[in-house]
DNA sequence: CTCTTCCTTACATCTACCTTACATTTTTAG
DNA sequence: CTAAAAATGTAAGGTAGATGTAAGGAAGAG
């Protein structure tokens, strides 16, 4: 039931276990990034089952739990669970948690934005290309910033100057267009 | 009984002793990491016993104790114990408790930073340079940490003031490169 | 052709970052 | 409690690199 809800929200990576045992076979061969354990085991519980998984590699996992089985349990103990549903639930709840799990658990990346003859990292104002680092200065990220974030529309200079130079933002023309020009030199 | 949910949830190195005598016995060779023991035992209490164990070597220590029992004691005083759990109790409850008090007491992952000329021990706010342990102050320790966790981002001064100076972090600019400065001589 | 817009170049200026030296406050030791 | 030591804060410059300016060129429209 859970893996064609999976299925249909478009997560094609999925594995099953009916137990324990099989349970951590599995992990260990695909090196999951989210588990969805069902508290009541035949071999065992999911508790220990979690344990066991985050010795090897922490990833997140989602208890699945019927209603009033161990509910209050999960709100004392922090113990490491990511989240848990109670049963009955409904398909997009299910998929709601996951997706927010997810973006929690993984949200370390930084997507570096790819142009035709380099890359930008916002978060640490450089630019990549042929492999070097070139540091953006401030007046730069604040343009390219801009200009990114209005990727594919229109920005008028004089929309630039105001955002790079907030109040009174006149008679900077030029200087703005020397700050492209500059910005030009390091990403083509 | 314990035994086995114990080892249901992996864990491995399990001894056991039936008196006072017999535990301490034990505990001497085993050198254990956690200690689970009965208020009520043949040949004294475990009360005792604690501070026995608690001579050697500071290890938690979970009590178990009947209801009723000296459940009142236990409130009013702080002992030592890391925590008890009235009988009867669920398996669940054992494991849970469990991994609380290990995670409290044993959470000493201690990375050391590693710089070009030199590593950062955030635990003991020291930085080894060539060998040598040099201190950090507080406002350094404070800095360097919220560098730490921001690292390859940039971190404009007014965040690092305010992360530092917190309510009106205004007009310590100076002091901050102050820091940076003094931070900087003791890691390069 | 002239005008306009976009762009480049070369250079002038300025400011953010950094250092130094010292003042003040807090902590520690005697 | 007092004195010494350590930590923290302040102020006054220096400087490289960031930013701003101005003069002008190329290309397209009219």
């Amino acid at each position: 039931m859970v893996v064609s809800i999976l299925k249909e929200d478009g997560y094609e990576n999925i594995a099953t276990a009916k137990s324990v045992k099989e349970a951590l076979k599995v992990a260990s061969k695909i090196n999951p990034e989210l588990a969805i354990l069902d508290i009541m085991l035949p071999d065992g519980d999911g508790f220990s089952l979690m344990k066991q998984f985050k010795k090897t590699k922490d990833y997140p996992i989602l208890f699945l739990t019927a209603r009033g089985e161990d509910e209050n349990k999960f709100k004392g103990f922090g113990l490491g669970a990511d989240d848990y549903i109670v049963k009955p639930f409904l398909p997009k709840e299910l998929t709601l948690r996951i997706s927010a799990i997810l973006r929690r658990s993984y949200k370390n990346e930084n997507p570096l934005v790819k142009l035709h003859a380099s890359e930008i990292d916002f978060d640490r104002a450089e630019v990549i290309k042929n492999g070097e680092y070139i540091g953006l200065t401030a007046k730069e990220y604040n343009l390219l910033s801009v200009l990114y974030l209005n990727a594919g529309k229109i920005v008028t200079i004089d929309a630039l100057c105001e955002a790079v130079w907030g109040d009174n933002p006149f008679g900077y023309e030029n200087s703005l267009m020397a700050h492209i020009r500059r910005i030009r030199e390091k990403i083509v």
